[in-house]
RNA sequence: GGCCCCAUCGUCUAGUUAGGUCUAGGACACUGGAUUUUCAUUCCAGUAACGGGGGUUCAAAUCCCCCUGGGGUCACCA
């Protein structure tokens, strides 16, 4: 049999980074058996403007090259894949349950259900529905149904027995029938419920393998009981632990971003991601945008391969020891019986620490190309930049090595993209690195002298004419590289120094050494 | 509270199914050192865990029971 997994997201206008988790490890699944994957929209009764809602999820697909196989846009044989557009489906499923005696309508005014429920909350009873309208004949039924009286569907629970199941990560799992309460499966004008349109759905699209978070483990008993009701045959149940927030085991919630900025763990990716985004002209403090969110990382810069190999380890891992894997090693050595029970925190660091590794290994091109993106969406270049602009980029990027870590960095190293006068000193470490030192104006001037009248203007030449520049006063080159280096970048740290000199030209150089000594004059005097 | 799930370094995990090779391995983070004109890298080294109590056994991280702790879920949402 063909292995068919799914992953049906509600349209939300964002993909959650447990939920992509959980989508990856159905992918792997699917990919793994030489099956398919699915994507359903679980969309009933949701009135949004599903373009909004669902652009952003298959965008995350997309972006991480995660392919699905029958869904929006692909079609399949299956269809329609919006569950809102399986109403037919669900009401011919409906039918044969009514039919079979399977699912009762209740007549019971919800406030009598509920006032039972909170008296045996009360009394410390386990409240179980009392079923008054399962005694009505059918002609009564009939009859209520013509008077549109108000009821709801429920699935009659055979409470004498247990539902078990065979959890492809959890083991066995077993749950008493006594203590369930008669699900609704539908309201009274058919409309169906989650677990019932779920049901009907995943067996008609012939899903063998429902891979989802551990928060459905709760659903489960009540979706064993429609499948053997429908007559479907029962698909293997996988429930993955879901992703916790770094420095805490609770799921991880858009709800609590305002706490995960307060929280150390989560410090650093934040102030990464504020700067960076902050650059691009986009605010991060509303909720927009967050880290639990898959667009978060793109935007930031992240690559694919840094956050699928995060997501692969997180409840899952191949051995003992290997930590970097591309989606195609974690492809090849997947399985299901190696996923974690426990629930795993999101830890930014070694996301941080996957996404350096990747980083590190894509080629120069594609660097080149992603920085292209986003320098021009923060106008630091042209659009479609040419050649020239293109190569001094690729150079800069080798220069700048493994500083950058996400894309995002090379937009922190604006010293390659700006003119002299846009240059933005730290202005603490200017104060103290060249207005207070004795001589701090005088090296400037004098390295000025050196930049200006160097016969080739090349590292090594520039190299040791600083150096002997630096032997002949009895410095040491470190006692004057901090100012340089300031006065040229507007930082104290950065990338190798003489190196971008060189890169930035002896004009640009010089103007900023001019600029530099212009602003150490006017400070010195005021 | 009911039902269900879970429990190894700070974190992600290996080891648990078939008890000994585990004085518990790796990675991230952290600390120290070396390299480096800064920063970042790189390289070495170090700190650090089987939640507790009972069993079973020659032997328990591993099997059983209890306790404790954490979490999920309890809708005419999905």
């Amino acid at each position: 049999m063909t292995v068919r997994t799914r992953f049906a997201p509600s349209p939300t206008g964002y993909m959650h980074i447990g939920g992509m988790r959980t989508a990856l490890f159905n992918w792997l699944w699917a990919r793994k058996n030489g099956g398919q994957f699915i994507l359903r929209i679980d969309d009933t009764d949701l009135q949004r403007n599903m373009g909004e809602a669902l652009g952003p999820i298959l965008d995350a697909f997309r972006w991480l090259g995660l392919d699905w196989d029958e869904g929006p846009e692909v079609g399949g044989d299956y269809g329609p894949y919006f569950q809102s557009e399986r109403r037919s489906l669900h009401d011919a499923a409906l039918a044969q349950l009514l039919e079979s005696g399977a699912v009762y309508r209740d007549f019971e005014p919800p406030e009598e259900t509920k006032t039972q429920r909170e008296t045996c909350e009360k009394e410390k009873r386990v409240y179980i529905s009392s079923r008054v309208s399962v005694g009505l004949s059918a002609d009564e039924v009939a009859a209520k149904v013509a008077a549109a009286e108000p009821h709801v569907v429920r699935l009659l629970v055979p409470r004498e027995r247990k539902v078990t199941i065979e959890d492809a990560v959890r083991g066995h799992v077993e749950w008493d029938c006594s203590l369930m309460v008669d699900p609704v499966v539908a309201r009274g004008d058919g409309s169906p419920l989650y677990n019932f349109a779920t049901t009907v759905d995943d067996g008609q699209l012939e899903i063998t393998h429902v891979i989802r978070a551990e928060e459905h483990l709760s659903n489960t008993p009540i979706q064993v009981l429609l499948h053997e009701a429908l007559g479907n045959p029962l698909p293997v149940f996988a429930h993955l632990p879901f992703v916790a927030a770094p420095s805490g085991k609770k799921k991880l919630s858009k709800r609590d971003i305002a706490k995960y900025r307060k929280s150390p763990a989560f410090q650093k990716l934040f102030q990464l991601g504020d700067e960076v985004l902050g650059h691009l002209g986009i605010n991060p403090i509303d909720d927009a945008l967050s880290p639990v969110m898959v667009a978060y990382y793109r935007e930031v810069g992240f690559l694919p391969a840094g956050v699928l190999n995060a997501l692969a380890r997180l409840g899952w891992s191949l051995d003992d020891a290997t930590e970097n894997m591309s989606l195609q090693t974690v492809l090849e050595n997947f399985s299901l019986d190696r996923v974690v029970k426990a629930s795993a925190g999101l830890d930014p660091d070694k996301l941080m620490s996957y996404q350096t590794h990747w980083m590190g290994e894509l080629p120069l091109v594609e660097k080149v190309a992603g920085c292209v993106s986003i320098l021009a969406r923060a106008k630091l270049i042209p659009e479609s930049p040419d050649e020239t602009i293109l190569t001094r980029l690729a150079k800069v990027i080798e220069l700048v090595g493994n500083r950058m870590r996400v894309f995002g960095d090379i937009l922190t190293m604006k010293e390659f993209f700006v003119d002299a006068d846009m240059l933005v000193y730290d202005q603490k470490q200017f104060q103290k690195k060249i207005v207070e030192p004795e001589n701090g104006i005088d090296v400037l001037r004098s390295i000025r002298a050196i930049v200006a009248d160097s016969a080739e203007f090349s590292v090594a030449v520039l190299q040791s004419a600083v150096e002997s520049f630096v032997q002949e006063r009895g410095f040491k080159f470190g006692q004057i590289a901090p100012g340089l280096r300031l006065a040229i970048t507007g930082r104290t740290s950065g990338a190798d120094l003489f190196p971008t000199l060189e890169l930035l030209g002896r004009d640009e150089c010089l103007r900023r050494l001019d600029r530099a000594i212009g602003t150490a004059d006017s400070m010195r005097i005021s």
